[in-house]
DNA sequence: GTTAGCACTCTTTTGTCGCGAGTGCTAACT
DNA sequence: AGTTAGCACTCGCGACAAAAGAGTGCTAAC
């Protein structure tokens, strides 16, 4: 759908100043923030036409207008100007997302928070796929009697590690069948390949040794399971109280729906681009009816990885907050590639 | 002060009966809550001397009384009933915190996650403190050509690693130096003692090793502190959204206050009895004055290590949490005891 | 000490009214 | 044909008033 030039700078109007003062826009208000010469009736007029076409809506008869979840999403296709982000905004972005000799979780921990308190909004983030990733190395610490560590490093740079439990007190030979069973049956192996199925006849294949062997080789499992999961990390959740109304009765919802991990992840996952903008319903969650979701993905080493999004009203300032996001998002993948190809 | 039994009677029914409807509750709705054979009129009196004692007021001049904090403070140590726990809740809290073979953290994790589902509250918890250990154990653990991963072992049983990057390859002769360091430098060493001062000392001493040496020690030194920090666990921040109008305008700040984890960290360290209540402002905290806090305390090997809390509403069902906050944390501390013995 | 009765207070609800903002339409103008 | 001025109309909102309802405090009698 093609609008006049008219059209667009009055669309355009409506919406950047909706999204400043959370208040509909009438026609007068619009003449004087508008630098054009015409009445106050032409606007009108142009008013009820995007008001007809579904890009603006009155509350009420006797209300100006605000925009329609289409009216912003022309907005955000075709009208929002990219301006470049500002010099200052850039540095404080790089310095919020600088962490040195952390792991994936924590930087992106950091990420979610830094974001959230840059944009007001909620931000999360997830953490990278290892989907395709395969077991590189694994190794064993005793530190106790009967108590070792597992440490997992997988074939895009995750290391893993976790606590694990004999029932028999470890001797040196326990510690080499264990190695044993690692490199015949698990490195070079995907992760995704791992299962229960898997496991039993590996199990089964042990003989004698099965009992003594169980907690170290599903302990190992454990760990491909943990370094496979993508994991989603919060930030923010105070802030959806900062813009309450805009959320209406949605808002206990939405907390609910941002402290369960899972359908963050498909939400982040489901887009293919670069960066997404979502508003409104146009996601299937209807806990999310009254938000918009600004979401970028980042690469490692060039391979789509994992992403990092804000939530916010649908009001949000799209046109500031999308570079910031996008550049962010690419800083913490820039990190990431750095972090996990450091060996 | 004490007070006659049936003014302890009236006051337990008002503080009761306004948890249970948060509505404030008037002389007859009383009379037919309680089995007691006067008339509203004398309950009336009796009332109107607990709002004199300063146990109970009103919203404004013809509504009924609620329960002021210090009504609340009288009913939680005098008036209520200290029914034992249902089974089925016993069972319930023990599904809730089992997990086998996990880290501190995550049982406390998963301890607060719970709590806040059971009780609709926000839940927290704090980790053990490490204050008193020292170092017993540090590994090293090559998994790549310039990192390896620190295994860190405290005397209470706390295992901490990190993954840690040299300049320089790695060759065995520069891991015989780091045990060489280690050995003599940290094993046994209180971890309140590895302060930068200590390192600095260290590094000096180790002349033109020290280049090399430098990511590996300040690395173990950064596990020492992650051993000693409390971390505060944090579940069930929607659950303020449930009470909303109980926090009033209070209700940003406590989430806020909430995301910050040294001041509740400072809250829950607080208090020395085995368990504690704080009701409204009875903490030094002004983002709390209208919520009540509910805490315990966990042992580790009889030593108090840790505390649970919920926080909720000042019209919390103190009667029925309080036994659910102390089981519950009585079982965390005997799972944290077994867990961090078992060697 | 207890109770019934009643006047009183204060909130809440409902209704009405007028104001103001903003619209849509029409007729005139360029 | 597009633009504009003018005007009647609609609707939400705040103010105000009246009525209803809940609950109290007080007094006088039991």
């Amino acid at each position: 759908m093609e609008l006049s030039q008219r059209k667009e700078k009055i669309l355009a109007a409506v919406v950047e100043h909706y999204i400043r003062t959370g208040e509909p826009v009438g026609s007068k208000t619009l003449l004087s923030a508008l630098d054009i010469t015409v009445s106050s009736a032409t606007i009108r007029n142009e008013m009820a036409e995007l008001a007809a076409l579904g890009y603006l809506e009155q509350p009420h008869t006797s209300a100006g207008r605000i925009p329609t979840n289409e009216g912003y999403r022309y907005y955000v296709d075709n009208l929002m100007g990219v301006r470049p982000l500002d010099e200052s905004v850039k540095r404080q972005i790089e310095a919020g997302v600088s962490l040195k000799n952390a792991s994936p979780e924590a930087i992106l921990a950091k990420a979610s928070e830094f974001l959230a308190d840059m944009t007001d909004c909620a931000a999360v983030s997830t953490t990278p796929s290892g989907e395709n990733a395969t077991i590189k190395r694994i190794e064993f610490v005793p530190v106790g009697t009967r108590t070792g560590m597992i440490v997992l490093l997988t074939s895009t740079g995750v290391i893993k590690s976790k606590v694990c439990r004999s029932d028999v007190d470890l001797n040196s030979s326990m510690i080499e069948k264990f190695y044993n069973i690692v490199k015949a049956s698990f490195i070079g192996l995907p992760l995704d390949e791992i299962d229960t199925a898997t496991l039993q006849t590996l199990v089964a294949s042990m003989g004698a040794d099965a009992l003594t062997m169980i907690p170290f080789v599903s302990a190992v499992s454990e760990l491909a399971q943990e370094a496979m999961r993508t994991m989603v990390m919060l930030g923010g959740q105070s802030n959806i109280l900062r813009y309450r109304e805009d959320y209406g009765t949605t808002a206990y919802e939405l907390m609910d729906f941002l402290r369960r991990g899972e359908p963050i992840s498909q939400l982040l996952a489901n887009s293919k681009a670069d960066f997404d903008v979502k508003i409104g319903g146009e996601n299937k969650f209807k806990q999310l009816e009254n938000s918009s979701v600004i979401m970028a993905h980042y690469n490692i080493d060039g391979d789509n990885r994992g992403s990092i999004g804000i939530i916010g009203p649908t009001r949000i300032d799209y046109a500031s907050l999308i570079p910031s996001v996008r550049y962010l998002t690419d800083l913490v993948g820039e990190l990431l590639t750095q972090t996990l190809n450091e060996e």
